[in-house]
DNA sequence: TGAAAAATGCTAATTAATTCACAAATATAG
DNA sequence: CTATATTTGTGAATTAATTAGCATTTTTCA
């Protein structure tokens, strides 16, 4: 399989989430250029896209929905069962933990900590064991690759603490400042980042 | 002022969130190359991100924390004091209400929308009014050109509503499909998607 | 069954983004 | 005050990503 690039690899969730939606409303086949009116990605991009995982349609003919659901999951993870820890059970983490399109999308949420586990464990909502963040090293499930970042801060220690027991992602979102460890990945989901970036642009537009 | 690259436009929050904290650090004065390592983008890049904007630095000598905070400040929309509203008081909603880092780093919530604003105004966590989306046309303020979409189902429908009424980008939370009239830009923020993302990352580097 | 129409997948061309390399400007040390 | 060491800002070169164009394969319809 070819070296898939960074930007392509932002597509295929995109294209998993709007596959998934055609098959909902019952569409069994689909063009590439129906597909690209409906994310608003140029027909001849995904193409190549997909050709980089390999041949998932028929010249003449388009591709099978379905079919492309089923090897998107796969590429994405779904199959992998990745299990995830998350850190920090705020607000926002238990928005996270509570998300209902959530299961196996991405592998499971297993477990989270926190400083007050207690408190959180008492929350209705709270549906995972939540430990104390002092119990890291101890609890973290077998093989877990990936966490989810939702501290206020000292996140540099966490992930310190992450690198040494094997986690290879962070789902960071953090706004703290902090130095990835050799051989981690992090992706930073930053809403007043997003929101700074739209305001520019709207401001552009306006001018 | 040259055009900006989409590129380099998503770079610019990472600045300003990198030059906030030298500053807190009693950091005057930075180099390209000092930032460079700070947020790991190249210091020739960030030289070429800095340019479009204008001569910000001073040969011999690199640049000043401060004043490259209060321009990157207003031109990611900080002085604009921009208006924005939120759709969708769930719990996902009512953590981005309680961010605290929020204030004057890219506008204000001015108020937000929900089906039942009863229950949402009584939460002691919800410091703006909360207004039935029915009353969307009435209530929302005057040069709102933002919307942070909150809402688990029903998004096209409300998208064309905001376009209606002048919003012209929108924070996308949601994970349904939507059409964007034209003229309008969105951002997404798709935690899921990111996960994805990162499982197939991670597992690229397994291999 | 055979010819025309349709749609993929791939190569080549184009456009966008990054990085190099160095001239010009400033700071600093003697 | 002068010489040297720094560091920016920017054309030119390179690398990455997107798009165009078309050969090939499959479907469809007479």
């Amino acid at each position: 399989m070819a070296e898939i690039s960074k930007a392509t690899l932002k597509r295929y969730p995109v294209y998993l989430k709007a596959l998934r939606k055609l098959s909902e409303e019952g569409k069994k086949r689909v063009l590439s250029s129906e597909l690209a009116e409906y994310v608003d990605i140029k027909s001849t991009t995904i193409r190549r896209d997909f050709s980089l995982i390999g041949q998932l349609g028929k010249q003449g003919y388009g591709y099978d929905v379905n079919e492309l659901i089923s090897i998107f999951a796969k590429e994405l993870g779904e199959d992998y069962d990745e299990k995830l820890i998350l850190i920090g059970v705020g607000r926002l983490g238990t928005a996270i933990l509570n998300y209902n399109n959530w299961n196996h999308v991405a592998g499971e949420i297993v477990c989270a900590f926190d400083l007050k586990p207690e408190k959180r464990n008492s929350e209705p909502k709270v549906n995972v064991p939540v430990y104390h963040i002092d119990e890291l090293e101890e609890k973290i499930p077998e093989g877990c690759e990936i966490a989810i970042l939702c501290i206020p801060s000292g996140a540099q220690q966490i992930v310190d603490r992450l690198h040494k027991l094997g986690v290879k992602g962070i789902v960071n979102f953090t706004r703290e400042h902090f130095v990835l460890p050799e051989g981690m990945i992090k992706s930073d989901v930053d809403v007043v980042s997003t929101i700074q970036e739209l305001v520019f642009e709207v401001n552009s537009l306006n001018k």
